[in-house]
DNA sequence: GTTAGCACTCATCAGGGTCGAGTGCTAATT
DNA sequence: AATTAGCACTCGACCCTGATGAGTGCTAAC
């Protein structure tokens, strides 16, 4: 089922018209083009073909032909191979981002703003997974009378922190303690693996058990278990600009995608731990991406931790341009979330 | 320049149902309203004399009416005494609110979006200023090897951090000791004034004038000067709802508003120092909410600082619910933030 | 195998007619 | 004097129509 040459050739002129221009495009207009050397007529008789074969769909008998999702699937795959960023787009970018110190919100707020202008199209990053992120430090802060807040330290220097309960009489040297004891126990294990670990604690030393207790239980609810995704969506009314979406029901979907992030970044992360990964059309689950296209690729932060980055479009995007771009950017975030690790 | 009953009665009738229809009120309609004893004729004389004195206004000639800002300023003065939010809500309300423990963000955050759900318009909360708080702790706990993590605990229970950079051979007992140091000098001061007080903590104490430069330097820098407004909003796509906003321009230019905080909040806490603000159509400044309006109000969080909360919604905006709405809102998140707060 | 020619299709747009909601005015009623 | 009924008038919404033009498929000529 490949195509021959000039079949391919006519079918890359349309898609690339048809990424400009979001209309319909015609046999003279494919005639026209430099490099294609052929007539209308001999254009419309391939065109014939490449319907018949599903590449190509005409909304109504008189129109111009529309790239099918097969379509463009078929370019995709062909154009993965030949990436375009310009180097001086690329020195902005990474100046811009590395100028975020440190805090890894920051930088991925930064990438995910950078991500949509240079796309012009609507951009998400999900932060590193923090289960899987080690522990280095955790350390408790009074707050007030009978509450403090814990801050874990963990690799990649990402940190969490939750308000905690704790005895009245507490003082802070005393919190100062028990932080350094919670340290030495901790550190080096991911949050997935503290529960376990706290067991032990409690039957070892019997110290401050209510306080533990309140420890343990913070870190269980807040740090582990419905800790909702950190999720950055960059250039959310980008893809208002185009004409897929002047009608407003679309718009309205599209939008409403963004209040339920916990789903959002489940979509994001079945990719299929591929390097990149390019839904297109249908092939997304959510309803109201069925006519957007999806690309999606992984960052990695340190040896362990990953989150992954994503650029929402029309079907048509500059497919390209979107994919160098996505690459160059999950290094770029990469290096600056891995550059913060030295070893644990 | 007082409306005589009659008057008033038939311009909040046409109130009433613009508000619900948005469409133009004819004659008929009010006419047919329980409590309007009179023949369409009648009204349609009155309402002729309520377009010459500005309350009204006619989209084209043979069109019904429409409330004019005038009106609904008037409305809305005449309204504003009589709240109306039914208990099982505002019960429902407090105890989700309430449920969100302690960290500010995370009340202000469970508040906007119950602001948006209860009204079915858009909100916006803006955080309390942080240079009016008063500084309760001054915590660093280390991240990395020569970085750290600074942690202002301020009144109110609201916290900001900030990675600075640290010495290499710096331990954690040394950065307890300073952290107590730094404590004792701050607290009961404001972020504004830490300025001048590190000049003079600066000249007592020759010790570690490396770091503590890095520590000034950081407060500065990342809590007081460019701080960007915490601002949270709930709803977004709300508005797109309206008919009003069926015009994608408008939606788009609606949904951009959101994407410079800092002029939104700047343009939230103009309100004035009133209690209860309502500003209507071209009473706002900001071109995107020419129409639409915006009633905000103020909370307090302990005795000293302040924030914002608001709603935008079509002109037409039901605003005796919103302004009961926002009055109540107001308390929930005062209650909620200064429960915390026992003195200083 | 390629192209020119031609009849055919169909979305888009402007013009024109009808319909109905709503008005303002005047005259009749209370 | 206030209210109401009646009526002519206005104007947007809707539908139908025909013209236009982009684009196609087929056939015959090159």
């Amino acid at each position: 089922m490949i195509l021959d040459e000039r079949k391919a050739m006519i079918l890359k002129a349309i898609i690339d018209d048809y990424i400009i221009t979001a209309m319909p495009v015609g046999s003279r207009t494919v005639s026209r083009k430099k490099g294609v050397g052929f007539s209308p007529a001999t254009i419309r008789n391939e065109m014939s073909d490449l319907e018949e074969l599903g590449y190509l769909a005409q909304p109504h008998t008189s129109a111009g032909r529309v790239p099918s999702e097969k379509a463009y699937r078929l370019y995709v795959d062909s154009i993965l191979k030949s990436p375009e960023v310009n180097p001086e787009e690329k020195a902005h970018i990474e100046d811009y981002i590395s100028r975020r110190s440190g805090q890894v919100e920051d930088v991925i707020r930064a990438a995910a703003d950078m991500l949509a202008d240079a796309t012009q199209y609507t951009s998400v990053i999900v932060a590193p997974r923090i289960q899987s992120l080690r522990i280095k430090r955790v350390q408790m802060v009074p707050v007030d009378e009978g509450s403090a807040l814990m801050i874990v330290v963990t690799s990649a220097g990402i940190i969490k922190d939750a308000l905690i309960a704790i005895p009245n009489d507490m003082t802070s040297e005393n919190l100062f303690a028990i932080s350094e004891m919670l340290t030495r126990e901790l550190s080096n294990h991911t949050l997935a693996e503290v529960r376990q670990i706290f067991a032990r604690v409690f039957r070892d030393m019997s110290m401050n058990r209510r306080l533990l207790g309140g420890v343990m239980k913070a870190m269980e609810e807040k740090l582990v278990e419905d800790a909702p995704e950190d999720i950055v969506i960059g250039g959310t009314t980008k893809l208002l600009n185009y004409p897929e979406y002047s009608d407003i029901e679309k718009a309205k979907n599209f939008l409403t995608l963004f209040e339920n992030k916990d789903r959002l970044a489940a979509m994001l992360k079945n990719s299929g731990g591929m390097q990149i990964s390019i839904r297109i059309g249908n092939e997304n689950e959510m309803d109201a991406l069925k006519d957007c296209s999806l690309v999606t690729a992984t960052y990695r932060v340190g040896d362990y931790a990953s989150g992954t980055l994503g650029v929402i479009g029309p079907t048509r995007m500059n497919y390209r341009r979107v994919v160098s771009m996505m690459d160059f950017m999950g290094n770029v975030i990469s290096k600056m979330l891995s550059g913060n690790t030295n070893e644990v």
